[in-house]
DNA sequence: ATGTTAATGGTAATCATTATCAATAAGGAA
DNA sequence: TTCCTTATTGATAATGATTACCATTAACAT
């Protein structure tokens, strides 16, 4: 099961908001819940087409400017794939580490999204992160791993 | 230190080359050559610049279409950093795993690569890549591991 | 040496993302 | 509540990386 898609979008973020000077608006909103209720990573024109659905005013240029905030704040995450346009999803939810894999076929480029770690794999990451704080003074607040190679699909075709 | 760049192109290419029915041509030579010499992840561009110096007739066009072969056989690998055009790097010549670090600041976008694995780390990738190809049938060439967060920098300034 | 055909490279087209800028609305102050 | 300041919005144009097209060239098997 994926706990990372469809809860919603993350309680209390107005007030953490306004508490930056940022202001609450209808846009805001309304990007927030579509990416609260995705059930997979979605790209800007997917966000775009829903949020439009439930607000037809919006712009694609604010969806657009407001993933750019909500990245620089944390809130959600920047994946790129290599087909050509980032996709995103909400972070950080999951105690501390939000941490997935992807699986990149460099044959037909399609990509898997998992999101099943071992208890060693887990431990592993947590001591990375602190070793990358001490190190490099970087804070880790969500990773991804990418792995690259032949899906199964592919390999059956040779 | 870091033994990823400048080692030169992967030898006996050609031959591996030609067994797949590829031809080998002067411009995949070059941009091979580029490759195995940059001293960090070059993009399409800065390529096909280091690449007409040594062969002024080469098209930006090849340049591309070479990288994506490249890609295909699993010789180089493509990483979107987010800052709008990928970049590219030979892989897979440290023993079976070609796996680094990026360091993603969200704030500033920088992104540092790094690529230092402790034996745990490395021993956990290694698992990790056998377990994916038992559970999705996939196997693995290489493997990025993208960390989102905040930089040193940033941390100062606020 | 020659013919077949993969590969090339200039140019034009595509398409995601950004910049611009006048109009709008959030939210603090009165 | 009403007003004011200014962050935010959204339509449109611009940018810039990557891809499509196609006539020409050059690997390399014979």
């Amino acid at each position: 099961m994926n706990h990372r898609f469809g809860k919603g979008p993350p309680k209390g973020w107005p007030g953490h908001f306004r508490g930056q000077g940022y202001r609450v608006t209808v846009p805001r909103r309304i990007i927030l819940q579509v990416l609260g209720n995705a059930e997979k990573h979605l790209s800007a024109e997917e966000i775009y087409l829903r949020s439009y659905k439930l607000y037809p005013a919006i712009g694609l240029t604010t969806v657009y400017r407001t993933l750019d905030l909500l990245i620089k704040n944390g809130v959600i995450i920047k994946i790129e794939s290599g087909e050509g346009r980032a996709r995103y999803e909400l972070a950080g939810r999951v105690e501390g580490i939000n941490c997935h894999q992807h699986l990149f076929c460099v044959n037909c480029r399609n990509f898997l999204d998992i999101s099943d770690l071992t208890e060693d794999e887990i431990a592993v990451i947590k001591k990375m992160k602190e070793r990358l704080l001490k190190k490099y003074g970087f804070t880790v607040k969500s990773c991804i791993l990418q792995f690259y190679g032949e899906c199964k699909n592919c390999k059956k075709k040779e």
